[in-house]
DNA sequence: ACCTGAACACCGTTCAAGT
DNA sequence: ACCTGAACACCGTTCAAGT
C-alpha cells in the first residue's frame, strides 16, 4: 500500500510547509504537545518521514514556528478586541482580557508553548516574539494615563506588569485552577485594579 | 559490563520511588523536561528499565507527583519567607513576591509543569494540588483588607487575582521576556497595585 | 512485594540516493 | 530545490518470569 490512494500525487507537495503547520497547530489544539510528532506529520501530509526536514531542521524548529504563529494570531486578536470596543478605557481593558483569555482557552497548549521556558538554549532564549503584542499592551496603559485612570510616568513596568497579570489570569484558567464560573469576575477584577480613578 | 560495578548491589533498591524522584528533580532543572526519560532515570538509580513502573505507572504520574513536590516546597517557601518579613503587609507582601520569582527562576521547568495544562484528560485535569499555596496567599488578601490597603469583601477574586499576577510575573521572568534589571521595578509596581493606600 | 529481560511499536535525526 | 528509503539510537509500555 502507498501512502497515497491518488496515484497522480505530484512528487513535490506543493506548500508542504504551511500544510505541516497547519496540521500542527490542530494537534496541538486538540491532542496537545505530546502528541505532536514529526513523523505523523509528515504522514498525513502524505509524504515521507525525512520530507519536513527542509522545512523545519527539527522539532524544536516546528514549536518556534507554532509559537511565532502563536503570537501573531494573540496580537491579532487583541488588538481587534480593542478596536471592536470603541474609545472607552475600561471597556478596551476588558475586551482585551476577554480576549486573551479566550485565545488562551482555545490554544492553552499553545500558549503554554509562546510563554514555557525553552529547554535547550542560553538562559534568555525563547520561542516566539511577542514584541506586537507587547506594543498593542503599551498602547493601552498609555491611554489608561492619559485617561488618569493609571498613574503618570514610565509606562514600561506598568506594561509589564499587564502583560504578566493577563497573562497569569489566562493561567490560572486553563490551568483548571479556576473554574468557569470565576472567570468573569476575575477579570473584573483586573480590571478594576488597571483602572482605578 | 553490568548496570553496576559494586556485585554486592542487593536487589531491593531500598527507596526506589524517592531516588527517582529526586534525580527526576534534578534533571528537570539542569536539563528539562525534554530530557526527562523513564528509562534514564532507571539507568541513574541502577535498575532495570521496568522497575520505576511499580512506583509510577507512566510517564505522566511521576510529572504529577514532581508537580505535587513543586507545589508543596513552593508553599513552603513562600511561607517561610512571609514568616522572616515580620508584621507589615507590605513588606510581606514584597516578601512573597520575591520568594515566587526566586523560585521560578531556579526551577522554571518545574513551575511550568505546575501551571501547565495537562495534554490528556477532562477539562480540569491539572498537575499537582496548590490548595496550600491558595491558602496562603489568601491570609495575605485578608491581611490587607484589614490594614486598610485592599477593597474590603469577598477575598476570594483578591486572592485569585494577586496568585494570577504572582504566576504572571514569574513567568515573565522565567521566560526570558523581562530581563535581571526589570524584575525590581517589576515587584515594587505589583506590590505597589496590592497595596494602594 | 519488587525487580528483570525480551519484545513491540513508536520517535527524532542522519544521509546517500533519487527526480 | 525538494523528497525518498534505509539506518541508528533512543523512547514508553507491556508481560512472563525470576527472587
Amino acid at each position: 500500500m502507498t501512502r497515497n490512494a491518488d496515484a497522480d500525487r505530484p512528487y513535490h507537495h506543493g506548500d508542504l510547509r504551511a500544510a505541516l503547520l497547519g496540521e500542527a497547530e490542530r494537534t496541538l489544539r486538540d491532542r496537545g504537545i505530546d502528541a505532536l510528532s514529526l513523523r505523523d506529520l509528515a504522514r498525513q501530509a502524505d509524504v515521507s518521514h525525512a520530507a519536513p526536514r527542509r522545512h523545519f531542521a527539527d522539532r524544536q524548529a516546528l514549536l518556534d514556528a507554532l509559537a511565532e504563529a502563536g503570537f501573531t494570531r494573540l496580537a491579532d486578536e487583541v488588538r481587534a478586541a480593542i478596536d471592536d470596543a470603541g474609545q472607552d478605557y475600561q471597556a478596551r481593558l476588558r475586551a482585551a482580557a476577554t480576549a486573551y483569555v479566550r485565545f488562551a482557552t482555545r490554544d492553552r497548549a499553545l500558549l503554554d508553548l509562546m510563554f514555557g521556558a525553552k529547554n535547550d538554549e542560553s538562559p534568555g532564549a525563547r520561542y516566539g516574539t511577542p514584541e506586537r503584542l507587547f506594543t498593542i499592551v503599551g498602547d493601552l496603559v498609555r491611554q489608561g494615563q492619559q485617561a488618569g485612570q493609571l498613574p503618570p510616568g514610565d509606562p514600561e513596568p506598568l506594561r509589564l506588569l499587564l502583560v504578566a497579570t493577563l497573562q497569569g489570569v489566562a493561567m490560572l484558567i486553563t490551568s483548571g485552577l479556576v473554574g468557569a464560573s470565576q472567570i468573569e469576575p476575575l477579570i473584573a477584577d483586573a480590571v478594576a485594579v488597571f483602572a482605578r480613578v
